[in-house]
DNA sequence: TGCAACCTTCACATCTCCTTAACGAAGGAG
DNA sequence: CTCCTTCGTTAAGGAGATGTGAAGGTTGCA
């Protein structure tokens, strides 16, 4: 993954490429916006680290005229904390606001949760469907009160189906995104999981009411 | 008020020292620790700005050396964010702990900060679950009342699951935040160490209610 | 220098969970 | 109604993750 890195201050690029490079990211810097804008057009990155307060140019215009032609993610750094730059920055088409002085693990996390949803996969937050509640931070499951016990195979295909409730996919498609691209297992060990996933959560295995089956499409969750 | 500056990066040296006179503040600077030790006897500053990483003799040994014979506030400078070294700083007597890349502005705040305290109330961030107390200030930790024996990296890595008590961390990410991010170690260690912290905490190591395992992700601290 | 505490790694034991296969049941088309 | 496809269901085997004890090496301290 290529980053590029805008910022006048040389203590912070410096300090944000080691991490980077660390975190097995291919780095470009520069301390101008002119610099930036022509790095951009040459590498073209994948997602873009942006400083506010640039000497000429500011960030605002940078960003602007990256978005004139590209849809390529930009994460604003800044050193004011007010709500009204987090919006104009949002509004301008930043993909995220990190305010100085900030931890570097979080903002590599930052980076990486964009990425992650440029590419389609989700963001880990709670997701709440009628008395089902799943929590990605304590990796906790609920039905009400009571607390579930699930596999982690079981969480991570339960979490997508009620995330994304309402949508069928087929077995393909959940292998790919619950399972990832590189793995190569058969289609059918989909069902296996639903089957245990519907002893779990369901009232009645045999006759389910939240994860169902579209015949000859796949699965959905409904809630 | 007198402000020694301890740093060999002079970009930071020179940023720092200029904001700190807009503020009103009689600087000093030095690169290196031998220098900072002459200063400092000569000066006698009122706080000490230090960063960590000095060419020979480590911020900590000088640190240690004024900690001898002075009461001199200490505010430490690190590029390291892990935990360890917080819990290290702090329990060596520094009065606050502040992470490349700061902000100018945050860094004033928290050195007046510190001298409003005056010879007062240190940084304590004490940590309480349940019946389980750490105070990283005096490096002691209680179970109930009996207190408890741990090293260096125990102490850091209970500290830092019971301070983000609920969330689950994997073992690359504890190697991250408490171990550090220039620590090559095998991830499996952590485990050596959940093991040790289980033994000590736990009623029952083999039946732990704490230190609790979330299969194929890490371990989190549950109360 | 020697000791002691501590950290890291390795090897092996243990256990959970994933995958697969097999067969039965249900749905749909002709 | 029958055949073919799709899905449900179970159990077994194995891969992979974690637990655990001990050895080797490093660091700090006396």
């Amino acid at each position: 993954m290529k980053l590029l890195i805008v910022d006048d201050e040389p203590t912070i690029v410096e300090t944000v490429e080691a991490k980077f490079r660390r975190e097995g990211f291919t780095t470009f810097t520069a301390d101008s916006a002119e610099e930036g804008m022509r790095l951009f057009k040459r590498v073209k990155p994948d997602l873009i680290i942006l400083d506010i307060m640039l000497p000429q140019r500011s960030g605002y215009d940078f960003c602007r005229a990256v978005r004139k032609d590209s849809a390529t993610p930009i994460l604003f750094i800044s050193a004011r904390a007010d709500e009204a730059d987090r919006v104009k920055g949002l509004e301008m088409g930043a993909d995220d606001y990190v305010v100085k002085p900030f931890n570097l693990s979080e903002l590599v996390a930052r980076v990486k949760a964009i990425l992650r949803r440029a590419t389609g996969e989700p963001v880990r937050e709670l997701v709440e469907r009628g008395d089902l509640k799943l929590d990605p931070r304590s990796h906790e499951a609920w039905l009400g009160d009571k607390p579930l016990t699930l596999s982690p195979k079981e969480y991570a295909l339960l979490y997508f189906l009620a995330r994304n409730a309402g949508q069928v996919f087929s077995r393909e498609t959940l292998l790919d995104r619950v399972w990832g691209k590189d793995a190569f297992v058969n289609a059918r060990t989909v069902d296996v999981h639903i089957r245990w996933l519907r002893t779990r959560i369901e009232v009645d295995a045999n006759t389910p009411e939240r994860l169902m089956t579209v015949r000859g499409v796949g699965y959905k969750f409904v809630g």
